[in-house]
DNA sequence: ATCCCGGGCG
DNA sequence: CGCCCGGGAT
């Protein structure tokens, strides 16, 4: 596909004007890729105005002490990007001779600056035909050829950023590089992209196929959480309390067992059906514990059994059912198990 | 209030 | 592969 030349013909008419590009310097894309890494750039920018009015140049980068640096990179986070940069600064100054490195391989030996800012620096101030690929790279061309490998694995990063090199203008590389980010900044945005006015939406094998919002995949599991839920088997004779799941949470629709959520394990334990009943001179046994995996969450649940004199001292909203027609609703496994087996 | 996002390092 | 951080979306 030539994505270049739509691309560049968008950038020129809807890029964003940043200070950083105008009269380009390596200095300047340095400070502002790294001042940008993980950072939107409405929150990045007055923080490149000011570095770059405090501190003009490599040489009095390097110069400054880290508590100076420290101090202007106070509010934008992941301190370690400026104490790298100082170092780096240091570096070009002993190492380079107080001239940036020209290579993608020289930019890399400097502290702070790994793939994506070596591709910036050597494209946009050395026209050299590196790829850059970020966020914005990974999500643009995920879409833009509907490709579903993952892009926190090892194998996705190479075949992107061999993808991206290949797309890449050799004639503006450091012009293609921004107009992707921008791009994928502005237009093909991580919720809500604007496919219906994107100029590619007829090339998108993704907006082709719908599925612009499962692009890109990360093979990363959601973190799992735990969660510790105690059920209690309420009976009086024959009858059983069970609940009906309406939250907007797992097993919604479902039927369970009377259940009391606490924060942690410390909390488990019987007392905590006296949220539920008045526990006054009752009996409560535990039964067992059990682990129960989720995709995305971890519970542990102890089962308790109590038996109850008055249905009334149950509030809220339970149904009861004898024993024999517990079949007829439908339980998680986990609840099924402890009811039948 | 909670989730999601993201380059580079150790 | 987990951590570093803050802001925006939800």
């Amino acid at each position: 596909m030539n994505l270049a030349e739509p691309l560049l013909g968008w950038y020129s008419k809807e890029g964003r004007d940043l200070p950083w590009r105008q009269n380009i310097t390596p200095y300047k894309v340095w400070l502002s890729e790294i001042i940008m890494q993980q950072t939107r750039v409405a929150q990045g920018l007055p923080y490149f105005e000011k570095f770059f009015r405090e501190l003009p140049t490599i040489e009095a980068f390097a110069k400054a002490d880290q508590d100076q640096i420290l101090h202007l990179w106070q509010g934008l986070g992941y301190y370690s990007r400026g104490r790298n940069m100082h170092v780096a600064a240091n570096q070009i100054m002993e190492t380079y001779d107080g001239s940036f490195p020209t290579t993608f391989k020289e930019l890399k030996t400097l502290k702070g600056v790994g793939d994506y800012t070596a591709a910036a620096i050597a494209s946009i101030a050395f026209n050299q035909p590196k790829a850059v690929v970020d966020g914005n790279v990974y999500r643009v061309l995920s879409r833009l050829f509907n490709i579903d490998k993952p892009i926190d694995s090892s194998g996705g990063k190479k075949y992107f950023q061999e993808l991206a090199d290949e797309l890449i203008d050799p004639e503006s590389p450091g012009d293609y590089n921004q107009a992707i980010m921008d791009f994928g900044a502005m237009v093909c945005t991580p919720k809500n992209p604007l496919c219906e006015k994107c100029f590619l939406k007829e090339k998108c094998e993704a907006y082709h196929d719908g599925v612009v919002q499962e692009r890109p995949v990360k093979s990363k599991k959601v973190k799992v959480s735990n969660r510790y839920f105690d059920y209690f088997e309420v009976y009086k004779g024959d009858l059983i309390a069970i609940q009906q799941r309406d939250q907007n949470d797992v097993w919604k629709g479902l039927y369970q067992l009377p259940l009391v959520e606490v924060k942690n394990r410390l909390e488990k334990g019987a007392a905590n059906i006296s949220q539920l009943i008045d526990t006054k001179g009752l009996e409560i046994s535990e039964v067992y514990e059990k682990k129960h995996v989720l995709s995305h969450q971890r519970l542990h649940t102890t089962f308790y059994k109590v038996e109850i004199d008055d249905l009334k001292h149950l509030n809220g909203d339970y149904r009861w059912v004898k024993r024999n027609d517990l079949h007829q609703y439908a339980f998680p496994k986990l609840i099924s198990n402890y009811l039948f087996d």
